[in-house]
DNA sequence: CCAGGATGAGAGAGCGCTCTCTCATGTCTC
DNA sequence: GAGACATGAGAGAGCGCTCTCTCATCCTGG
């Protein structure tokens, strides 16, 4: 069958005519206005069904200026989004949310300028209700503000970099994050504590390397910090390195599980052990987390409710016309546009 | 600022008033159409960068029925998804490809019938000129069907199971994938050759056992095979079930390197040395394929090829007017709805 | 039995754009 | 210098939908 003959869509006139009422009735019963006759709706529904009506999101949203969709964009490396267990779960809570709210979401994975341009056209042109932003790196972006500037609503995940544009956000407490992971190493004993820190162009990666630097105060030793991308083969190289400037390092704090077990490897592969010698912390709980040799102690930070609690601050400001049942576990107010949410230390085995 | 207070979006009513031209003008200078003055073109560009205009999307579809987006649909819980190198270098592929047609490419990742439906009302409402489909299960799926019916174009990475569809697709040769597999274990002399399967509801997993059965013949040994579900963690389970059963095996095929990495895993806990005692072979050749313990021989196939690919099938079908430049590297023509790209054997330390 | 209010369906405008047609210029040729 | 032809800009219809008005019909109560 060539591309010519594609069948021409029905539209709402298609229908009207086949129940034999006007395209206001069936517009009616297509959203679900209540004040329709029973016999008449019927009608119109089998029409519809036959017909195999959908109807047309364009003509819809150029009137109602609503297209019941919201775009999830990761400013990050496909290879970065796909390798970390963090980005499935934010995906999970913010579908969930959507879901829950009828409201579809879509995903963008913009890794250039390029592409983030026309990501930026696209949320822009009206194809979206609102934006959700992620993994946000502190090199100027323009998005936030342009999105902003043009009136989208905007949420961020993370603490964003550019506090004066007021965006609503929902963090984890990072930094409390960081001092737990170094209080549990400090109790445990330990006096020359290492950390393999996040990307220091990203709020999460700042924060839990301050956090951790102020937990241990005078005990901080800089010489024992190492950089890492929150990746697993960041974090074992990053562990090699420390190894050989430090050989004597008896803790360690790992600003992600991914970057954790890296450090495994290299910890292993160096002859030592697992928490005797080197007492690791992570940071997120992902899953393998509690499955890795030996089990690992962590900090977990809620990364699904992060997802749906960033949806539901969407909806707040993209569609303030629908009343969505509180979302539990929140540490405020779910209409607070600053949301930080608790974290929790998970003692396992590492440390 | 309370959101009602959110500012009209310019419209090319009023970037024309502001140039003092007509809106067919605008349009004109908008979408490029070299017809129009250069001086009087300068001036609607002018005016488009002062109102900061953006063209609406909606409106714009609703007249030319296109929208420059694509969809990639991946049926697949997100923890695999976001787990598997192979959709980050699908998704790879397909957004070049998308990005060099000038196309926008969403992602979805409907991960239950509710969501799937949702998913299928988007796609089919217009709001997307095709479709991408990865990752389909052999379970009853009317997402092909339905969406061909609807008359959307269609592209299927991976050999579907209802050809009579007659649906365009892009797979790779796993056929001949495992057969490469079981054809270097038995050159380098094993004789007791397991295999750790992909799921058995997937192409991907019924073709590559098939390939590697077909080709040991007499010496495939039912009693060896597994079950695995493409991931590391069911790799590793199926790794220890096999060893339970048949202790004697000396040559694994896995039908996915996550699934040999955790077979790794499995090995070494188990005493086993690679490839001295088993000797391993994966199916994928992801990054960390290479920088395993020790290196995994596996089948490379072309992923990010395979992306490409099924993108330029879409286009062609969805927007024959476009012409794009050939894609090099595929084995047939470009106009073939039915690919099969060519896999290859890499052969490093593990088997 | 009829005014007055519900109730429920239709008419029609218009969202922001594209694209065909039409028409006013300017340019050339003989 | 007049006719033929480009060239480039405007007019206007209409894409498929929503939503406000308007109006026909039915049920009340006095």
């Amino acid at each position: 069958m060539p591309a010519s003959a594609r069948p021409k869509r029905p539209s709402l006139e298609d229908v009207a005519a086949r129940a034999g009422v006007s395209r206001a009735t069936v517009s009616r019963v297509v959203n679900g206005t209540p004040t329709v006759d029973a016999a008449i709706a019927a009608r119109v529904d089998q029409a519809v069904r036959e017909l195999g009506y959908q109807p047309n999101l364009s003509a819809r949203a150029l009137v109602s200026k609503r297209t019941d969709t919201l775009a999830l964009v990761a400013s990050e490396s496909d290879a970065r989004v796909f390798g970390d267990p963090f980005f499935s779960r934010i995906v999970r809570g913010s579908t969930l949310e959507a879901s829950a709210a009828g409201m579809q979401l879509v995903l963008f994975m913009p890794q250039d300028p390029d592409e983030l341009d026309r990501a930026e056209r696209y949320v822009r042109s009206g194809a979206v209700d609102g934006v959700l932003l992620i993994s946000q790196h502190e090199t100027y972006d323009p998005l936030p503000g342009a999105l902003i500037q043009a009136g989208i609503p905007v949420v961020i995940g993370g603490r964003p970099f550019d506090e004066s544009l007021g965006v609503a956000y929902v963090d984890n407490d990072n930094v409390t994050g960081g001092r737990l992971a170094a209080r549990r190493l400090v109790e445990i004993g330990r006096r020359r504590i290492g950390t393999i820190t996040g990307p220091q162009d990203m709020s999460a990666g700042i924060d839990r390397l301050e956090g951790f630097r102020s937990e241990l105060g005078e005990a901080f030793r800089p010489d024992l910090v190492v950089h890492g991308e929150f990746t697993q083969q960041s974090g074992m190289e990053a562990a090699r390195r420390l190894l050989a400037d430090a050989p004597d390092v008896d803790g360690l704090f790992a600003a992600s599980d991914l970057m954790a077990l890296g450090a495994f490897q290299a910890l292993h592969q160096a002859g030592r052990r697992v928490p005797e010698d080197v007492a690791v912390v992570g940071f997120d709980d992902i899953q393998v987390a509690a499955s890795a040799f030996p089990p690992l102690t962590t900090v977990r930070q809620q990364t699904v409710l992060q997802g749906r609690a960033m949806v539901r601050l969407l909806m707040a400001r993209a569609r303030p016309d629908l009343e969505l049942p509180p979302l539990p576990g929140l540490p405020g107010p779910a209409s607070d546009p600053h949301l930080v949410l608790p974290v929790e230390l998970v003692v396992r085995e590492s440390a």
